[in-house]
DNA sequence: AATGGTGTTACATATAGTGTAACGATTAAT
DNA sequence: ATTAATCGTTACACTATATGTAACACCATT
């Protein structure tokens, strides 16, 4: 499969781009992606003729343009997991008040499509639209765990750890996938953020392949037994509801 | 100001994606564009490489990648002026009953932002994200007449008609933006969808450019001179409100 | 069978993207 | 104040690479 080299360089500028670090000069960009000047800079004078980057005039640095937010509104015009979803956290969120959110996967990465908030002060927070890692936290485990291709994507991971907590190789990542699969949910203590506990459940679609992970973030503080408990069984429940409007058949013939 | 050549193929391609017509075929794109089909596949086989399109393996045809869509949220989260002003515009909503959305300024077109539903069975509904030009409806008068660069723009528009009062030549073009500078807001009879009214005012950013334009959007069937009366009030007042959390002076001296 | 429509691969040509180098314009340091 | 360093930008020659033509396999109708 033949790739135009000249587009890739745009996807690689485009990808540098985060929540984190939104904007960027061209002498980073350089810098960061080992390019001469005059192609990064071509290739971002292209791009911000199209609005997909825009140029702040004063400070010459470049952040990502409204193209991007029109293009990503029909993106999620098509994701009706999110539409079928929503009164279903609604309701979760309204019974145990605590952050209830929807991860995708995207590539070998996790994606967040959907979030509710609570009515805590500390509580967990997470951007939609914000990425992680396939290997830390419930949310992700779940998504890997019931995933067809799992073994190919976990032989391009990198085990990298978060916290003392993160999965760290592949052995154990294997076991754990293997009990998430048997119980039909996950919970994780400080994967990725230290003090904070997320458990999860998974959805399918019609064609039975997950779909989404429905997940819940607490801080460890309030993980008493029973509230994980009850966790456990609000996702379960909200998973298969959402699953089962997606048309996914709960009891299918093995 | 050089441009790339394969990189500006692959942006028209994006653009070719809508909330009408969101699935392409490599036939029907190569169709509209003009150009060779192995030059269209490739571009797709790059864009596809980095989830910026998807291919269904079934039909073979394409549409928008979740990396769209994290890209997106990026930028919806830098649009301070969402933020801002989605309070205001539930105040008005829950006022008046009726649509309320917030338009901006994308290159030579108006893309809505943020949109506001009401509780009637015939109502104005807009996607976010949806593009318009910026000749048609109050929403894009208000954008084009108080923008610096107006007549530049104006000079570079195709004054297509959508209905039988769509603005079509300059002159009344013109005219009609002076009026809205004057009167501070505009009213739109049916210029892009028949039957539909729109009343819209603009919202200024810190150095005293338009940042959006607010509007309200009803049936002709409901909007008597009161009720249009008390739209115009609302909406400047709540273009002003958003204005001034933006950082807008609103009396600065000539 | 035969046609017209797909999507895909191979290959030679010349276009067009590439880096080096030099240019002003700022900003930081001496 | 003068230098030095770093920024963004432009010019130009080279060769890498994106391009279209053509032929391929595949699935539909007819």
């Amino acid at each position: 499969m033949k790739i135009i080299g000249a587009l890739e360089k745009a996807l690689l500028i485009l990808d540098k781009f985060s929540f984190e670090k939104p904007e960027w000069s061209l002498a980073e960009l350089t810098r960061e992606l080992g390019w001469s000047k005059p192609t990064v800079l071509r290739l971002l004078n292209t791009l911000e003729k199209y609005g997909f980057v825009n140029k702040n005039s004063t400070t010459k640095k470049y952040h990502l343009g409204l193209r991007l937010f029109d293009l990503g509104s029909i993106v999620a015009g098509q994701m009706d997991v999110r539409a079928i979803a929503l009164p279903v956290m609604r309701k979760i969120r309204d019974k145990i008040n605590e952050a209830v959110y929807l991860n995708v996967i995207l590539e070998k990465e996790r994606v967040c499509v959907e979030f509710l908030d609570c009515s805590h002060t500390l509580k967990a927070s997470v951007n939609i639209g914000q990425r992680s890692p396939l290997y830390v936290g419930a949310s992700a485990l779940v998504l890997l765990a019931f995933h067809e291709d799992r073994e190919r994507i976990i032989r391009e991971l990198e085990l990298k750890p978060f916290t003392p907590t993160t999965i760290t190789d592949v052995e154990t990542l294997f076991h754990r996938l293997e009990e998430i699969r048997q119980a039909g949910y996950a919970i994780s203590w400080g994967e990725r953020n230290m003090g904070l506990v997320a458990i999860s459940a998974p959805v399918f679609d019609r064609h039975g392949k997950i779909a989404a992970s429905l997940s819940i973030g607490l801080p460890e503080v309030r993980a008493q037994k029973e509230k994980l408990e009850l966790c456990i069984k609000l996702l379960q429940w909200g998973g298969g509801e959402i699953s089962s409007q997606l048309g996914h058949q709960a009891c299918k013939l093995d």
